[in-house]
DNA sequence: GTCTATAATTTGATAGAC
DNA sequence: GTCTATCAAATTATAGAC
């Protein structure tokens, strides 16, 4: 992958993780990057396009992420919320895919689809852990929402406040 | 109020419910109502303010049927869940405030200010409740989550999946 | 209070030169 | 691959008649 389109997705991540997907442009992500808005077409055709591509990239990064803490750590919640916590503290925004889910009713079928995969990922991955569906569940509920509370915020902390105790649960 | 002002509060509420704070316009809004975009103009001078109102009614509205939950019911937790789960049951929709927290960094300081104070509302009313603010936050961070949950895999029955146990937590 | 008309800007997207 | 130039549509917002 080029230099250009990694710098796109790049751009178009962080815009929709600060506006969703009705708040980035191809103008917007050009300017960014330094390039004119039909190069960014040149590489994702549509703005759809750009989105499946920048959460399908996402999902996958975050799940190789998860893993790489299962490795280092044992414990399947703990590792889940680490990974959400450095999502957060890297550059203090919210969840890609949750910021994309919130919407997801205005969504096309293709970013839907993509966003609905970082879910089901996390519920059956944190079941393939031991947990059961439900325990699961509340766990990524609790998790992306505590990402929504460090959002509106405006304070990281939060996202630590909301979740401390969440592995040490039943 | 006048019945327009009604009508349109509650088309924008919608709206911004499906598709968020950039994925709403005056023309939708006055097209679902039936009358002109001046028109949304005259009872709402900018986006801003149509927004702004919408979201301090949804709290408003929101403190009173859990108020109404609490003298029904006596435990705290399992108010908030029921008005959580009626938000969504009512129509299969995100939650106003969760929808505008997922682009909190891109919303006006008073649009964001009004978000902010559903999810201040909620952790304070938990706190009075009788829960520390840790667990409150957790509470609220899990409902908030579900919702979402709900929402992107289109299915309301995730939202009881994910909360089920939340009262019965320490 | 609602309308028509319109301004000014932004948007997603395309054609074609280099 | 990137650019200039442009289109058609949509956007927020305003002026002024009724």
């Amino acid at each position: 992958m080029s230099d250009t389109v990694n710098a796109i997705m790049d751009a178009a991540e962080r815009r929709i993780r600060e506006a969703g997907y009705g708040g980035f442009s191809f103008r917007d992500i050009a300017a960014e990057v330094g390039v004119k808005s039909s190069s960014v077409h040149y590489h994702f055709p549509t703005k759809e396009a750009l989105a499946t591509a920048v959460a399908a990239r996402y999902t996958d990064r975050f799940a190789e992420a998860v893993a790489q803490e299962v490795t280092d750590e044992g414990d399947p919640v703990e590792a889940w919320r680490k990974a959400f916590r450095r999502a957060l503290h890297a550059d203090g925004k919210m969840c890609l895919c949750g910021s994309l889910a919130a919407t997801a009713g205005d969504l096309s079928l293709e970013v839907a689809g993509q966003v609905r995969r970082f879910f089901e990922l996390g519920v059956e991955n944190l079941v393939a852990g031991g947990l059961s569906r439900e325990r699961a569940m509340q766990v990524i509920a609790t998790l992306e929402g505590a990402m929504l509370l460090a959002n509106v915020l405006g304070d990281t902390k939060a996202f630590d406040e909301a979740t401390g105790t969440l592995a040490h649960l039943p």
